[in-house]
DNA sequence: TCCTTGACGGAGA
DNA sequence: ATCTCCGCCAAGG
């Protein structure tokens, strides 16, 4: 029924402003699929690593990356991220009350 | 067609 | 804080 759920993932992610985070279940709210959280990662994981989405400001609802700390992409999500400004605490959580983004 | 698998999340214990 | 147990829903085997 929602063979359309990637474009409104995309177009709620391209809304996401520079220095701010989301996470997956608030995605998924956005682009209007309820409690689908799981939808938006695998979605994400779909996109080619060219994209010009802002993919790496997706994070899980404890404020950290959803990658394994061995995975490749959890360092290039992270130095993205501190490119931006987001923080990360010494547990490797980024302060959602600072940066989780509120429209 | 049925079953399993996830870049997930929230409620309980 | 940690661990289970469910809900959610598209994809792939």
């Amino acid at each position: 029924m929602n063979a359309a759920a990637p474009e409104a993932i995309y177009q709620a992610l391209q809304q996401v402003p520079h220095g701010k985070v989301v996470t997956y279940g608030q995605l998924a709210r956005l682009a209007g699929l309820g409690r689908a959280a799981r939808l938006v990662g695998s979605t994400l994981r779909k996109l080619p690593k060219d994209s010009r989405l802002p993919w790496y400001r997706v994070i899980n609802a404890q404020g950290k990356i959803s990658f394994p700390e061995d995975h490749p992409g959890y360092q290039r999500q992270r130095s993205r991220l501190l490119k931006e400004g987001v923080c990360f605490g010494n547990n490797g959580k980024v302060d959602l009350k600072v940066f989780l983004w509120r429209p």
